[in-house]
DNA sequence: AAAATAGGGAGCGACA
DNA sequence: TGTCGCTCCCTATTTT
């Protein structure tokens, strides 16, 4: 019993290695290939001749093919019909590369671009870290198998930026079940503390102990921890032989990003995981660890590390352990769920760990295309993916809202609503407007295209599996639930219909991707026209039944009774059973309509605006200022209390206070600088804006400081007081003197609370008015 | 991926 | 000639 936890194409052996838990199996017998749309196998040689001869080469490149053999299959970019062609096999993956571009001149080529070891999981059955059985080449069973894990981290001696040129590296901290420790190279009073005599020793000793683990988490290690390591390793001459047979490291740079690979183990970095997860302001390490665990890590600030480190502070220590042991909890936590990526896509965890979701979708694609006998369309030329980039299509549709505050509101929406309407119509690339079905009768057009009837497209099917799969594993589930059944299985399947909801939901967004090669701008306008008709239709329905719709997007609405009579909870609910009852068969097999949530208030500001409250006086806030990073704390505090004031107690009198006190404490100087920051991305290069904006002009200053500043930086600033223009007047929180009251007061704090008190039909006047009493029930409609 | 809101800057005409 | 107010453009961010 085994499980197969990497794979990497050794170029000492010539073969791939397969990496178990336990041992390494070397597979000599697959080889590289592509596809050519040709069957003259002579003429293929010959062309390849022809080009050694031109360029005085010896046979070097007709040595290269191992052989070349006519198959027939199913072309997907050629009408989708069978028909024969060559399959072209190389001896070594690096091969490829040549080969294909001289035959690139000869005739069309197919699946000629994708890596080797891909290719590897996309032909053959086994299901990474399962147990599987190798012999018999099938599945034992799922269980996760006990994996040792570690995470990673260093510190560096450095006043500005690191260079890796000069700057030591002092510390490395590691975490994994019962064994934390700091590897350092001073003696510090810390019980976890272990010390080396120098950095080379230092690099030493993490090599040494990261041998020990067949998972390495980082945070960011892909882009700052491995290829810093690697550098000052140079400096000493070593070499990082990481891998599970002392392979070195590889680091691979492509554009911004750098990946970092040993193999035989899994390297997760978790920062590009915590971006995916989880819907942050920022994502440094300590702002997720306050998300998933609630905790407050000791933070240093990087500017200090090298004081510390002189005066012996322990707290260093402290912190660089820290930082190991919840990035260690944080991939614990993401673990489970790559794990399942990587089951269903069938992608080792690595690569998985670097995929957007659109390229899983497109692996799983590959998958269940090679499973058909089908070739898979080619990825865009630049001229196609430039026109692909440019064309744009109409998308959800979103109700103008009625204004104001509601009570007893029932909010209903589909069941993803995208993925079962391209289930229900067969939308796909191959099922627009085929051939196969043209002259039938009585088909339907949709924007002017008919999808097929007789086969259903690889984009659905592929749907159908993912969604049949969740169904048997939500059963399973319910089952287990039902018998008080949590244990690890649960655990296990639970994190598995997590995966493929996530993937279903990503179809959509594939069709419309331009780099897909199953791209099809088509497919997704006119998913997202039936969208737009379904939730149409349905707010229609609910009308005519007796709801009144407050306000819609996309897929889902929020509601309340309208017809006259006042109806209790249960009444209400009971009516939206029935409604849903009768429209649920009315609507095709795969499309439902279902319950979403009962509110007793909500205030609705504007199109994506709102906030809304439940029975156990929970908040949920939409969109509103409070919910943005753009916005300072102050303003998002005031905006807060009002909602809450509103909400909770229905009382617009303490409201009214709340603003009046904040407007009290901003005069007398009473706020705490940071509530004053305002943060904002910088998302271009500050050469490339064409506009002057606060954000920019700050970061134009952090870097006449020396500082550097990066695209993708969040900038923090206050806007002191003076006449000169905002941009001008902002400045970041070190050089701050003071902040301008009048600008916090009318461009902070009041916009985003009169925005609310518009939207309940009180103006400006009155709310300064404190004379006049005004209560809840003036308002409600 | 599109829909949508909103702030700040810049340009422009009206007006004193 | 300065400034007010309007409109358009650019930019950031969120919701689905």
């Amino acid at each position: 019993m085994e499980s197969l936890i990497d794979l990497d194409y050794n170029s000492e052996d010539l073969c791939i290695y397969l990496y178990l838990l336990n041992e390494i199996i070397k597979e000599k017998d697959f080889k590289p290939y592509f596809y050519i749309n040709s069957t003259d196998k002579e003429q293929i040689l010959e062309f390849l001749k022809d080009y050694e001869k031109k360029h005085k080469l010896d046979s070097e490149i007709t040595k290269m093919i191992e052989k070349i053999e006519t198959v027939k299959k199913i072309v997907f970019d050629q009408d989708y019909q069978e028909k024969e062609l060559s399959k072209v096999t190389v001896k070594y993956p690096n091969n490829v590369k040549t080969v294909r571009e001289i035959l690139m001149e000869f005739e069309r080529l197919y699946e000629y671009d994708i890596p080797f070891i891909r290719r590897y999981m996309i032909d053959n059955k086994v299901i990474p870290t399962s147990n599987w059985d190798f012999k018999n080449n099938k599945l034992i069973d799922n269980k996760i198998p006990e994996f040792k894990t570690v995470s990673f981290d260093i510190e560096v001696y450095c006043h500005k930026g690191p260079d890796p040129k000069k700057d030591p590296i002092i510390m490395a901290s590691f975490s994994s079940k019962g064994h934390n420790v700091v590897v350092s190279t001073k003696k510090f009073d810390h019980d976890k503390l272990e010390y080396v005599k120098d950095e080379k020793e230092l690099i030493k000793r993490i090599i040494e102990i990261l041998k020990d683990y067949d998972i390495i988490y980082t945070y960011n290690g892909d882009n700052f921890d491995f290829p810093y390591l690697k550098k000052r390793a140079e400096v000493f001459g070593l070499e990082l032989k990481l891998g599970k047979n002392d392979e070195k490291i590889k680091i691979t740079k492509g554009g911004m990003n750098s990946k970092s690979y040993i193999p035989g183990r899994v390297h997760i970095d978790l920062y590009p995981i915590a971006r995916r997860l989880l819907n942050l302001t920022k994502y440094r390490l300590e702002n997720v660890t306050e998300a998933l665990f609630d905790v407050k890590k000791v933070d240093v600030g990087h500017e200090n590390i090298p004081k510390m480190w002189d005066k012996l502070d322990e707290t260093l220590v402290e912190y660089s352990y820290q930082d190991a042991y919840y990035t260690q909890r944080i991939g614990e936590q993401f673990l489970p769920l790559e794990i399942m990526f990587s089951r269903v896509v069938n992608q080792s965890l690595y690569d998985i760990n670097r995929m957007s979701s659109s390229q899983m979708v497109e692996y799983l694609l590959l998958k269940n295309s090679y499973n058909k006998g089908v070739i898979a369309p080619n990825r865009p030329s630049g001229k196609e993916y430039q026109k692909r980039i440019r064309s744009s299509y109409e998308g959800g549709y979103v109700k103008e809202p009625i204004k104001g505050i509601h009570e007893d509101i029932v909010s209903m929406d589909f069941l993803s609503l995208y993925p079962s309407i391209i289930m229900s119509h067969n939308l796909s690339p191959e099922t627009i407007d085929c051939d196969c079905c043209n002259n039938e009768e009585n088909e339907e057009e949709i924007l002017g295209h008919k999808f097929c009837k007789k086969n259903i497209g690889i984009i659905p099917k592929t749907l159908m599996d993912l969604i049949d799969r969740r169904k048997s594993v939500k059963k399973i589930l319910r089952e287990k639930a039902k018998n008080n059944e949590f244990d690890e299985e649960y655990q296990i399947l639970d994190y598995e219909q997590r995966s493929i909801k996530v993937l279903a939901n990503s179809h959509y967004g594939y069709l419309a991707f331009p780099m897909a090669r199953w791209y099809s701008r088509d497919c997704a306008e006119i998913t997202t026209h039936l969208g737009r008709q379904y939730i149409q239709k349905t707010i229609e329905e609910a009308e005519n039944f007796g709801f009144k719709v407050i306000y819609a997007d996309t897929d889902g609405f929020y509601s309340k009774w309208a017809n006259g009579e006042k109806l209790t909870k249960d009444e209400l609910l009971e009516k939206t059973k029935t409604f849903l009852k009768t429209i649920n068969d009315k609507l095709p097999g795969e499309m439902e309509l279902e319950f979403e949530g009962y509110f007793k208030r909500g205030i609705f500001v504007t199109k994506k605006k709102y906030a809304l409250i439940d029975e156990n006086e929970k908040i949920t806030v939409k969109g509103l200022e409070v919910v943005r990073r753009d916005w300072s704390n102050v303003s998002k505090n005031t905006q807060k209390s009002v909602l809450n004031a509103l909400l909770k107690e229905g009382n617009v009198e303490n409201a009214k206070k709340v603003i009046q006190d904040t407007i009290k404490e901003l005069k007398d100087g009473k706020v705490n600088k940071e509530d004053l920051l305002i943060h904002t991305q910088l998302t271009k290069r500050i050469e490339d804006y064409k506009t002057t904006s606060p954000h920019v002009e700050v970061a134009k200053k952090i870097m006449k400081s020396g500082n550097r500043v990066n695209t993708g930086d969040v900038i923090s600033y206050i806007i002191t007081s003076g006449n000169k223009s905002i941009s001008e007047r902002a400045e970041p929180i070190e050089t701050a003197k003071d902040y301008d009251t009048n600008y916090y007061i009318e461009n902070q704090i009041l916009p985003p609370v009169i925005r609310l008190m518009e939207a309940l039909g009180i103006t400006k006047d009155e709310l300064k008015d404190s004379k006049k009493q005004i209560t809840l029930h003036h308002f409600l409609k």
